[in-house]
RNA sequence: GCGCCCGUAGCUCAGCUGGAUAGAGUGUCAGACUACGAAUCUGAAGGUCAAUGGUUCGACUCCAUUCGGGCGCACCA
C-alpha cells in the first residue's frame, strides 16, 4: 500500500466520525487531500482536509482540526501536529511505515498498489499521423508522450490498449496517388508537378522502391515507345488510384519503422478506409439520426454539434453522398466504445483544438457518458517550434522541406529525444533547438539520471551486490535522524504515488523532474562522510547492507522510471571523448 | 470577429484538482579531486509570478478586463 493512500483511509474515516457526532454532513464525494510537507521536518505528509471541512461545518479549521487529531488511532504515528492555518501534519513511525510499504521488490509493490485506483478498460490513440509524407517532429512529441503515459498508466493498474488511426481514405490519399502517377510520367516526360500535389521528394524515392520491387502492374508501366500514343488523363487517373494504395503502405510502413526506432508501441493501426468499406461510416450517420441530431441544409446531412457547444453544425454527409470526415472519425470512435472501453483518450495536433466539441459532442448524442465511469479526453499537444542555430525551421509537407522524425533521430540519440519531449507538458509550446540539444548532450538531464544509476551499480561491484530483500522498516530505522537517507528514503517511496498521479492528470513532466530528483537526492547521499559504504564494510557490516539495500531500491526507482518513460537506463557509462 | 495555448530568475522551463518560505537546469561569481567515476559536489547572486480588479481563511493557480507572443477557424483529412 501506499503511504498516502493508507493515510487518506485514516483521514476520511476520522473525517466521517467526527461528522457523525457532532451532527453534521460531509461534503458530498468528500476525499480527503493528502499532500507533500515542502520538508520533512514537518513531517511525512499533511492534509488540508480540516480547511476543507470549514465551510460544510461552519467551523473555525484549526477547531476541526483538534477534532480530527483527537479521532485518530495515534499508533501509526511518531507525531501528529496541528500547523498554521489548519494543516495537520503527519510523522509516521517506523514500524507502520514497514508495515504499509511492506515490499520486496519495488515492481511487486507497484502491482500490489493497483487496487488503489479504480482500474479503467483504456483506449489510446496517439500519433496518427497521415499517411502521405515522413512524420514530422509534431509526430515525434506525441509519441514520446503518448507512449509514455500508456506505459505509465498500464503502471498504474489500467488496461490499456495502445491504437494508431490511419486516414488512408479521401482526399488526401487520392492526391498522394496523383503525385505518384506525376512523377512516374515525368520519368518519360517533362510535365510540371500540380501545386496540390506533394511536393515532397520522398514521392521519388518511394516509387523507385515499388517499380524495383516490381508492385506496378504491368498495365500501367511506361516506355518511351508508349508515351507518344498516351493518352495522359486517362492515363493519370487510373495510375493514380493504383499508386494511392501502394504509396499509403509504403509511407505507413516507413512510420512504422521510426516508431519502432523511437521505442513507440501501437496494439494496433486502425485503418479509415476499413470503416468505409464495412460500411460503419454510414451506419454512424444513422445512428445519429435516429437520436434526431441530423438536418438537413442544401442537400447535405449536418450534425447538429452546435447543441455541444461547437460554433456551427457540422457536414457528416455532403450533398453529393460522400461522407465527410468528421463522420468517418464518429464512426471510429462509436467503434471503440462499442469494443466496450469506458475512457478514451486521444492526443490531437494544435489544429484540432476546434475539434473537440463536435467529436465530443456525436458521442455523448450517442449515449457515450450516460454511465458513470465513461469519460472521453482529448489532449492537445501544442505546437513544436524546431530551431536551429537559433532559427526556425520552416516545416510544410507540401513544399517538401521539413523536418522529420527520422532526421532528428538520426541526429540525437533516441534517449536524449525522449527525455526533452516528455520534460515539458504537452499543452505549452516548445521550442527544440537541435544545435542546443547536440552541444549540451553531455550536460543534458538525461545523462544526470543515467549517472547516478551507473554510480549505483558502481558500487555494487566494488562493494558487492545488495540483499535482494527490501525491508523498509530497517531503511526506516537506519535512516532516521540522517538527514539525506531520510530525504533519499522518502522520496522514493513517493514513486507509485507519482505514478498514480501521472495516470490521473497526464502531466507527464513530473516524471522527468521527479528522476532528477531522485539523481541529485542519490548523489547527495553518496556524498555524505557516513554513508561510504565502502568504508562501513568492515567496520559495520549490517549497515552496509543496509545501505546497499538503499541503494537498491534507488536504482530500481530510477531504472523502472526511465523504463517509463522509454529510456534505457545504463549501469555502466562511457566517456565518448578524452576532454 | 470567434476559439485554443502561452506570459514565472539573464536564458530554457517546473510549480502536483487553491495551501506553509515561488523551485530546478543553464549562464555568472566564489570554492572542492591522495574520494565506491569530477559526466560530480558545496555556496552566492539573480523574482512586483505581464498588468489591473474580483472571489476567500489563503491566489502563480479560479473569474473578469487589458497588454504582449503563438496557433486554429472547409461539404480537406
Amino acid at each position: 500500500m501506499t503511504l498516502r493512500f493508507f493515510l487518506r483511509q485514516i483521514v476520511a474515516a476520522v473525517a466521517e466520525s467526527v461528522a457523525k457526532e457532532t451532527g453534521l454532513v460531509l461534503p458530498d464525494g468528500f476525499a480527503p487531500r493528502i499532500d507533500y510537507t515542502p520538508d520533512l521536518k514537518f513531517g511525512h505528509y499533511a492534509t488540508p482536509a480540516a480547511m476543507e471541512l470549514a465551510k460544510a461545518f461552519r467551523q473555525n479549521p484549526r477547531a476541526i482540526a483538534e477534532k480530527l487529531i483527537a479521532a485518530i488511532d495515534g499508533r501509526a504515528f511518531s507525531k501528529i501536529e496541528l500547523a498554521g492555518a489548519g494543516f495537520i501534519n503527519f510523522t509516521l513511525n517506523q514500524t507502520a511505515i514497514g508495515k504499509v510499504a511492506a515490499f520486496a521488490d519495488l515492481n511487486a509493490w507497484l502491482v500490489s498498489n493497483e487496487s488503489e485506483i479504480h482500474s479503467d478498460k483504456v483506449i489510446f490513440e496517439y500519433v496518427s499521423a497521415n499517411p502521405t509524407g515522413p512524420m514530422n517532429i509534431v509526430s515525434a512529441r506525441a509519441a514520446s508522450v503518448g507512449d509514455s503515459l500508456t506505459r505509465i498508466m498500464k503502471a498504474a493498474g489500467h488496461k490499456v490498449t495502445r491504437e494508431y488511426y490511419v486516414n488512408d481514405y479521401g482526399n488526401q490519399v487520392e492526391k498522394l496517388g496523383l503525385s505518384f502517377a506525376y512523377r512516374y510520367l515525368q520519368k518519360f516526360k517533362a510535365v510540371t508537378l500540380p501545386e496540390d500535389c506533394y511536393q515532397g521528394e520522398y514521392v521519388i524515392e518511394y516509387l523507385d522502391a515499388m517499380l524495383d520491387a516490381g508492385q506496378v502492374d504491368n498495365a500501367l508501366l511506361l516506355s518511351a515507345d508508349k508515351i507518344a500514343s498516351l493518352n495522359e488523363a486517362e492515363w493519370l487517373a487510373q495510375a493514380s488510384r493504383v499508386f494511392a494504395p501502394l504509396g499509403v503502405s509504403a509511407i505507413l510502413g516507413e512510420q512504422q519503422k521510426d516508431l519502432k526506432s523511437f521505442r513507440t508501441e501501437f496494439d494496433r493501426f486502425f485503418s479509415e478506409a476499413s470503416l468505409h468499406a464495412s460500411g460503419a461510416v454510414l451506419a454512424a450517420g444513422d445512428a445519429l439520426e435516429k437520436k434526431g441530431k441530423v438536418a438537413v441544409s442544401d442537400g447535405a446531412k449536418v450534425f447538429l454539434s452546435k447543441e455541444y457547444g461547437d460554433d456551427k453544425d457540422r457536414v457528416i454527409v455532403r450533398s453529393d453522398g460522400r461522407p465527410t470526415y468528421l463522420l468517418a472519425d464518429i464512426a471510429y470512435h462509436a467503434d471503440k466504445v462499442a469494443r466496450g472501453f469506458n475512457s478514451i483518450i486521444d492526443i490531437w495536433g494544435p489544429d484540432h483544438h476546434g475539434y473537440i466539441a463536435r467529436l465530443s459532442g456525436a458521442l455523448k448524442a450517442l449515449g457515450f457518458g450516460e454511465t458513470p465511469g465513461q469519460q472521453f479526453k482529448v489532449i492537445i499537444s501544442q505546437q513544436v517550434n524546431l530551431l536551429e542555430n537559433g532559427e526556425p525551421v520552416v516545416m510544410s509537407k507540401r513544399l517538401g522541406k521539413f523536418q522529420t522524425m527520422r532526421d532528428l533521430i538520426q541526429k540525437i540519440p533516441v534517449d536524449v529525444c525522449r527525455y526533452f519531449f516528455v520534460t515539458r507538458g504537452l499543452n505549452t509550446h516548445l521550442d527544440f533547438d537541435l544545435t542546443l540539444a547536440l552541444d549540451q548532450s553531455k550536460k543534458n538531464p538525461v545523462y544526470y539520471v543515467q549517472y547516478a544509476n551507473a554510480r549505483i551499480h558502481s558500487i555494487f561491484r566494488e562493494c558487492g551486490e545488495p540483499p535482494g530483500h527490501i525491508n523498509i522498516e530497517h531503511l526506516a530505522v537506519s535512516a532516521a535522524g540522517q538527514a539525506e537517507r531520510e530525504a533519499l528514503l522518502f522520496w522514493l517511496l513517493r514513486f507509485p504515488e507519482l505514478v498514480q498521479d501521472i495516470a490521473r492528470n497526464y502531466e507527464i513532466q513530473r516524471l522527468p523532474e521527479y528522476l532528477y530528483q531522485t539523481a541529485t537526492l542519490f548523489t547527495s547521499f553518496y556524498h555524505a562522510k557516513n554513508n561510504r559504504i565502502k568504508d562501513l564494510l568492515a567496520a559495520n557490516a549490517g549497515e552496509a547492507a543496509l545501505l546497499l539495500s538503499l541503494c537498491n531500491l534507488t536504482t530500481q526507482v530510477i531504472e523502472t522510471g526511465l523504463a517509463l518513460i522509454g529510456i534505457t537506463a545504463v549501469r555502466e557509462m562511457h566517456r565518448e571523448d578524452a576532454d
